[in-house]
DNA sequence: CGAGCATAGTTGTATATGCAACCTTCGTCC
DNA sequence: GGACGAAGGTTGCATATACAACTATGCTCG
């Protein structure tokens, strides 16, 4: 095969693949959602965390993790960050391989604080994709969440 | 506000924030496609510069990072280990500020090692998603790359 | 030509992400 | 009760991501 030659195959992935779609969509919004919250020092990967804790009450690392679809060393190291920041802490439980993590008193006032950012954004956010695209992805994520991840 | 007050703002945020679901999405996805490649030593991040490059023939960094609407700084960093690796390399052009990227008989070689692997992927990542789900993507993914970003 | 602005990449720093390997604790089964 | 496997987190390592600041080159206009 020859530098110059075309190959099908591979310009059919660059239009098609599915990975690369989601992927460039994700560095799009994200930076919407975290330019809209700057100012606030808060990005949306750490709000997203505080949101779920917030409305699961108490829940342990794990749960969090699944709810999220997130592997438990990266959800474990963005909880180290929050804690440093004083938004969320964590309380021990009867058993001893894990905790209870939950929102403090200044994580709960930057909720309350950032909602207006994170409104504008959502806004822009569902401009750009639609409602078609808004639900396609409700359901997808939808799906997801219901099948039981590896914890 | 008490602790264990409900606040109705942050439910809704949990349940409809679209950079969440996006997100939570981007993680499901490229660890399919991650998982499908592993055998091969290559990441679908890297694959999809490999891929835009070789659609693209000769490219500069910027039209690339335009193409993939990614930052130049981590296109940058992506395209160092690349080169690393021997799938990518950058000559010299007029314009001493910027670079052709392209991509080696190496890189060339690899892309048509993992093309099965990619294809495995995309079809489980085309059964989560749903038909409707990737016309949606697809779609909005379209908008985006006509709109110029800031290079 | 030369000053100043624009364009293109790189580097410093911080966060996010996940695999492998590890440590602890729990539960089970003899 | 003790061995052993399961469950839950943490740590080592590598990659991905992006903002800010910086460097270098090109371009424009007087």
């Amino acid at each position: 095969m020859s530098a110059g030659e075309r190959d099908e195959r591979i310009e059919a992935v660059s239009r098609e693949c599915i990975a690369n779609k989601v992927r460039l969509l994700n560095r799009a919004v994200t930076a919407i959602y975290d330019e809209a919250l700057r100012l606030h020092g808060l990005k949306i990967s750490q709000m997203s965390v505080l949101v779920t804790v917030s409305v699961l009450g108490r829940a342990s690392p794990g749960a969090v993790g699944r709810k999220l679809h997130m592997e438990k060393s990266t959800l474990s190291r963005n909880v180290d960050r929050m804690r440093a920041r004083g938004w969320l802490d964590a309380a021990a439980t009867e058993d001893g391989r894990t905790t209870e993590l939950f929102v403090t008193a200044a994580g709960r006032r930057l909720l309350r604080k950032v909602y207006r950012a994170w409104s504008t954004a959502q806004e822009r956010a569902a401009e750009i994709l639609g409602e078609q695209g808004v639900r396609g992805i409700t359901r997808t994520v939808a799906s997801l969440t219901e099948r039981r991840p590896a914890g």
